[in-house]
DNA sequence: CCTTCTAAGTTTAGTGCTAAAGTCTTCGAG
DNA sequence: CTCGAAGACTTTAGCACTAAACTTAGAAGG
């Protein structure tokens, strides 16, 4: 193959040519809109990629982390249902079944009827769950430390800000007020 | 049921009480980075949620809808291979065979052999694909400036310019520098 | 009581993904 | 020229998820 034109062979675009190339194709882009939305949405699939990674090195999943973290997060005794942990992590109860069915063989958790109402489930955290939870956050803090570096204590506290602000809009929308976001859950 | 202490039922946590329950189990915790991280994590999910309700309604998944919008960066003639889209989009290329058969079936891409190396295929946008890129595109930017309605110019730059500071330093982690995120891809 | 209703989980069928093995084309070396 | 190796998909087996049907326990009414 000795084409003058070496076929170049496509290139993952960078953040600036991925906007460029959104307003030659969509003229009423607002490109400040535009990289504070891809820059969200790229930031958090590498972040993700990233926790994957870490927590796979404690022989756990991205999943079951979820699980830990909302277990933990519930305070102690650490028990929840299946059903309140599907609600809180965006799965059905079907797939909490059996998640928890393979936490519990792994024994980061136990499962067992509630005695007072025998038609729930009480999901809780055992104490090899809460030492892989605790191992997982601190891998964790160190990493989300590391990405903050570079920014001084004042940006930190100004993007929080912001992206607390971006988030209230997103969860309690007002549609009395004309917006256009409705109901998110 | 008449207990003294009517089961409250567990609640989800705001944001803040997320974030004074994580300190209290786990005393390393920095709050302003932790606000930054939780406030991102949860940002996106949201907006995920309703990218796919705005996309749903258009008739195609935010799968497709993702296969889409990287055609359309390509740029014209709108031409890549699986592999190449599997790629970018961070699957498997098995995974991607199927996509692509989906969504030609459903006329939105076409697939056909490379007539210079037959080995390849080449994945190409229709323009009922195209339509339904702008359909999307039009509800997204709409979606996303209404989000965004609270911040002012000047806020919105700032916002960006922070983003863009992290994306940079999760992009290309300089390992050399003491860091400690390691390679992402 | 005995039925009906509702809530909480589980089970089943089907979808979309990954990992690994397989196919087919092209390239390079003897 | 032929064989072997590499590259680019596709196929297969298995897993995790969703939607919808099912099971069972407690609550409410007649």
């Amino acid at each position: 193959m000795s084409e003058s034109t070496e076929e170049p062979g496509p290139h993952e675009p960078s953040l600036d040519e991925q906007i460029a190339a959104y307003q030659r194709e969509f003229r009423d882009l607002d490109p400040q809109v535009e990289q504070v939305v891809s820059a969200l949405g790229r930031l958090n699939r590498r972040m993700n990629v990233a926790y994957g990674r870490q927590v796979a090195a404690l022989g756990i999943s991205n999943a079951e982390w979820e699980v830990l973290k909302t277990l933990v997060l519930s305070g102690a005794p650490y028990r929840l249902g299946p059903g309140e942990l599907a609600k809180r992590l965006g799965l059905t109860p079907a797939a909490m079944t059996h998640r928890v069915d393979r936490m519990a063989a792994e024994g980061l958790v136990t499962r067992d009827r509630d005695e007072n109402n025998r038609v729930r489930v009480i999901v809780e955290l055992t104490d090899v769950g809460r030492t892989k939870w605790l191992e997982a956050m601190r891998m964790a803090s160190d990493f989300e430390e590391d990405l903050l570096q570079d920014l001084s204590g004042d940006e930190r506290g100004v993007l929080g800000e912001l992206l607390v602000r971006l988030l209230r809009r997103v969860e309690h929308a007002q549609p009395d007020a004309g917006g256009r976001l409705t109901d998110l859950d």
